[in-house]
DNA sequence: AGCCAGGCTACCG
DNA sequence: CGGTAGCATGGC
């Protein structure tokens, strides 16, 4: 989606997108996705397995996570139920090429837990972070793709490309990254819907540019986003 | 061989 | 509060 430049964060979303151009972004297992495509998850399987995504990979690449998800299709457990009774070690052995997954396991089974009380509707963001595993980016994650809430998501990439570029000082909290691009960006947009499939690119978009220029040190060598304040 | 990956918790002062 | 060790595999 395109949108006039008329502040800073604008200008950053259009040199990202002219650059890397509409990510989609939260690869599926289970169905495929379109590009360009937003009215996602199609399914209460698809929005599950965003929710088992997004715990999966905290602090690893996705294509990791991929991995792990195929393992679990494989054994038939890509459902809430299905993983809950499976044997704990089978879990575990599934999700291995993530990571930590004596602690991913636990966080994925008290995910379900509180996933399965929820019925059906739609957590809350405060809901979300009591649930242990679920910090403040996997919580708008999952808000924002899952739940298609406008929830702007700031990961390392984010803080670091924007401390960089000279917006933030070191040490930036996640909350003062989250309420700044989200108020600059509802300046421009009213339209919830429009909201989100905007946070959804910007992030994505993000990351797109940050592994390309921000992954190794020295930071933004490369980048051409020299265009802030 | 070492650093990094689409973080989070627990525990420290 | 803020800071940091620990968690673990895989890719380059």
């Amino acid at each position: 989606m395109r949108i006039l430049a008329s502040n800073l964060v604008f200008r950053l979303y259009e040199s990202l997108y002219e650059t890397y151009g509409a990510q989609g972004w939260w690869p599926f297992i289970k169905g495929g996705y379109h590009l360009g495509e937003y009215d996602y998850p199609k399914s209460e399987a698809q929005l599950f397995e965003i929710c088992l995504g997004v715990i999966l990979t905290q602090n690893t690449t996705f294509t990791s996570v991929v991995k792990s998800l195929h393992n679990l299709n494989d054994m038939g457990c890509l459902t809430s139920s299905a993983i809950k009774t499976m044997p704990l070690d089978a879990l575990k052995s599934a999700i291995r090429p993530s990571g930590y997954f004596n602690q991913k396991a636990s966080y994925i089974l008290e995910f379900i837990t509180f996933f399965e009380k929820l019925n059906g509707r739609a957590p809350t963001r405060d809901e979300l972070l009591h649930v242990r595993g679920i910090g403040e980016e996997s919580a708008d994650s999952i808000l924002l793709y899952a739940y298609n809430r406008a929830e702007f998501v700031v990961d390392a990439y984010t803080k670091r490309m924007l401390i960089h570029l000279g917006v933030f000082g070191e040490g930036v909290k996640y909350r003062e990254v989250k309420d700044f691009m989200q108020s600059q960006i509802k300046k421009e947009i009213a339209d919830e819907k429009e909201l989100v499939i905007i946070y959804q690119e910007f992030h994505a978009l993000i990351v797109a540019h940050a592994k390309k220029h921000y992954s190794k040190k020295p930071y933004g060598v490369g980048c051409f986003l020299d265009i802030i304040p």
